[in-house]
This record gives C-alpha cells, structure tokens and sequence, in this order.
DNA sequence: CAGCATCCTTATCGATACTG
DNA sequence: CAGTATCGATAAGGATGCTG
C-alpha cells in the first residue's frame, strides 16, 4: 500500500501535480458551484430550473456550463425528454454518486462545525484588529 | 435526528444558501487552492516555501491569502519561529484535520476514478464531435 | 525566508436578449 | 422550459520589486 519513503509513489494520478488530469476535474467537483450542484443532485434527479432554484446564486449560465462539464466527467446523466414544453432532467450517475456522498458528508460536517468557525473568524479578527 | 418531512429542517446553516456564513467558509475549503493546501498539511506541518513547492502552481500572493483565510476560519495554525531567517510552520487544527481528512479522502477517491473519468470524457467528445 | 504592495493581464461571472 | 450568444463589470491571478 504505501511506498518506499524516498521514492515517489508509482500513482498515476496526482491532484496536487499542476499538470496531472485529475486537476480540471477537481476542479469541476470542488469548484465555487459544481460542488453544490452534485449535492443538491444527491437527494433526487431534478430539472434545469429546479436545480437553478435550489443551487441558490447560480446564474443561468453558469449552471448549464458547470451541468455540462460535469456530464462530460461521467458525473452527471442528462436526460431530454421531449414533451412540449420541453424538459431535461439531471441525475448522478453511479460515479457521480460516489462522489457526491464524500462532498455531501463534508457539507454536513462544515456545517456542524460552523459554530466553532466563526469563534475562529471572531478571534482572528479581535487579534489583529477587525 | 432528521427533521419531519415536509418541514424545512431547523439547521442553522445551509451552504446551498446564497447568504448563509457557510458559504464563504466552503469557498475557502473547496476552491481552487484552500483543498489543496489543507490537503498536502493533512501529512505534515509545514513551512511556507515547501508549501509553495507541493501545491504545484500556486503563487506566493494566492498562497499567502490562501493561508490568511484558513487560519482566520480556525483550520490552520500560524507558528512563526522567530530565527533569522525567519522560518513560519503552517500545521492543521484539531479542526482542520476533520476538514483535511475528508478532502484527502475525496481526492484519492477522484485519483482512483480517473480512468473512468477519461474514458467518460472521451465518448462525450466523440459524441458531440470533439 | 516569509510575505506585503503594486501593477497589469486574464478569467469568471452576471445581466440581458434571443432561440428551439 | 432549457438553453445559447453577447457584452460589460468584477474579481482572481501572475509578475515584479521591496521589507522585516
């Protein structure tokens, strides 16, 4: 499992190498609304607007090009249905879902700890003086 | 535990809101360079400039601010050691290690999925036309 | 070594208008 | 409804030079 200390590991994968693949699609996964949209998608498949509703902020554009990027990681099944008017609806893909779970349990844990972040932020902010 | 269905649940925060303080708090832990770096000190303290040197890409600006906001949210301790040359030791909170150990997870889960990542990319593009 | 200040470039984002 | 296209504002980021 671990390797030899003093030689690099034989991962072919590296997020924190600048030039590694898995860097854009980190990206997309912790960036400012990919994040979210994976987690609001982690309770059920909802539509274009719905999701535009329940990712609070998210302008138009941004949600369709975060939508596609995900889609193109594997993360996200788009799925047009073609009623009048028309209607697309998004889900998690089960890599999609895997991934989601491990953002959504950070969520969570961010949250409960919220109390003891702002503490931190106050104290910070009486040591150096606002 | 979990609320009753149908009535909004009484967290206090919500990071899918668009004024909520969590959100600022997930920005730092999720962007572009915060994960990262919590990342590389969730194996050992460290100073600035091998900070520098592991996050590969980030500059000593961003790096710098990076820095200031984790520590102000109370996931990373400031030690300055006052030698000549001035050394500084980033390390982890208690807190922060909860943070960083989720986020060291969810990366080497991405690492892990990353040929199936590519291989969904690839057909995306084949079927759009690249 | 660690990091602030300045300038300047570039990417991100949001608002608006329009299409299938 | 679910987007695309375009434009302009704003913020993020990089390069350089300087300080304790």
């Amino acid at each position: 499992m671990a390797s030899i200390e003093g030689l690099a590991a034989i991962e072919p994968y590296d997020v924190f190498a600048r030039s590694c693949p898995s860097r854009p699609t980190l990206e997309h996964v912790t960036g400012r609304w990919g994040g979210l949209v994976l987690g609001v998608l982690a309770s059920r498949p909802l539509r274009f607007n719905e999701l535009r509703r329940r990712v609070d902020g998210v302008s138009q554009k941004i949600l369709a090009q975060t939508l596609q990027a995900l889609e193109r990681d594997g993360f996200v099944h788009r799925e047009l249905i073609s009623t009048f008017p028309l209607r697309v609806e998004y889900s998690l893909t089960p890599l999609g879902r895997s991934v989601a779970d491990r953002l959504v349990a950070l969520f969570a844990h961010l949250e409960s700890q919220m109390p003891a972040v702002l503490a931190a932020q106050h104290r910070y902010d009486e040591r150096v003086g606002r």
